[in-house]
DNA sequence: CTCCTATGTTGACAGTGTCAAGCTGTGGTG
DNA sequence: CACCACAGCTTGACACTGTCAACATAGGAG
């Protein structure tokens, strides 16, 4: 996690964390099966940061529809301000392509629970419930982490049309 | 390309290209600076390819507001269709987060021009312009390919989403 | 004709993922 | 208590990769 915080996870390299961790070049080997293990796990560490910020951000909202704003800039956020962290998540590399995520149960979770509550699911078309709020916030936060556009933009942005996709 | 239809661009080497194009391991270094060089300009065809596509789809609506939802329904179906493709044009370590990124221009220019349009251009706040259209269909897009949800659902997200976010 | 440049070649080096084989201490079972 | 299984670590090896350097060759510009 602390290498994940300073370069992307494709130059994060077995040997380099065995190497930090002041060990032999193969002793990884009997923590994880495989580089994709290694990554699976800081996958999994960072989904959990990323549902806790999010988790947070929503408890401190005052009602349902602000809940939904704040959500979404605490990921976006979370993109910008961590962003090896969140492609590592999404690497399909090593989401699986196939099966249904493991990892990503507890976004998922999190996003159906806070969409579901009755004031706002009613407002919502079905095809853009979870779908529509997780493709919106999760284009922005990669895009503005990738630099297309500050921070500022993604956040301004998200809250318009996240307002726009609620209730009238 | 033809590897890039097949395998990730991050299993994709510079000594494979070349057994593939049947040459000597070091060849391609008379045509590419780096490995980063020849990611560079599979970035940039797999750029002109999206751009046309969503060109396209636009040109082909009747109408402005049906031209950007047909445009963002070009951007995702190409995101799934071409998911190697559409990855290596927004992989941080080829499209370089300080400058300007030159691969971009195409697809900002064309989405400018898109929502100048003077009677879409009305209905959209500053904020949520380019920025909000193209983080909402990117979303969708990737998380679509990385198989998060189907393709139906995303494109019935898109289409309800953009719709909101037009003039009313 | 001469020479430069574009292209290609072989050879080498360090770094990587991964496998195989062997070491060691610690805990639990007989 | 003796014993052993096993988790954790080690060294060693292999094939593959990106990259550098040095050398070849051909074809067009002067």
């Amino acid at each position: 996690m602390q290498l994940l915080a300073e370069k992307p996870a494709g130059e994060i390299s077995l040997r380099e964390v065995a190497r930090a961790a002041d060990v032999s070049h193969n002793a990884p080997y009997h923590h994880f099966s495989d580089r994709r293990g290694l990554l699976k796990v800081l996958a999994g560490r960072s989904m959990a940061d990323l549902v806790t910020a999010v988790r947070v951000a929503i408890e401190q909202a005052p009602d349902p529809a602000s809940a939904v704003i704040a959500g979404g800039a605490a990921y976006i956020r979370y993109a910008v301000e961590h962003p090896h962290g969140f492609d590592v998540i999404y690497d399909p590399t090593v989401c699986i392509p196939g099966e249904p995520s493991e990892t990503m149960a507890p976004l998922i979770d999190e996003l159906e629970q806070l969409l579901s509550e009755p004031s706002i699911a009613a407002g919502l078309e079905s095809a853009s419930g979870v779908t529509g709020v997780w493709g919106l916030v999760h284009g922005l936060g990669t895009l503005c982490a990738a630099g297309h556009f500050s921070l500022d933009d993604a956040l301004a942005a998200s809250a318009e049309a996240l307002a726009r996709m609620l209730p009238r």
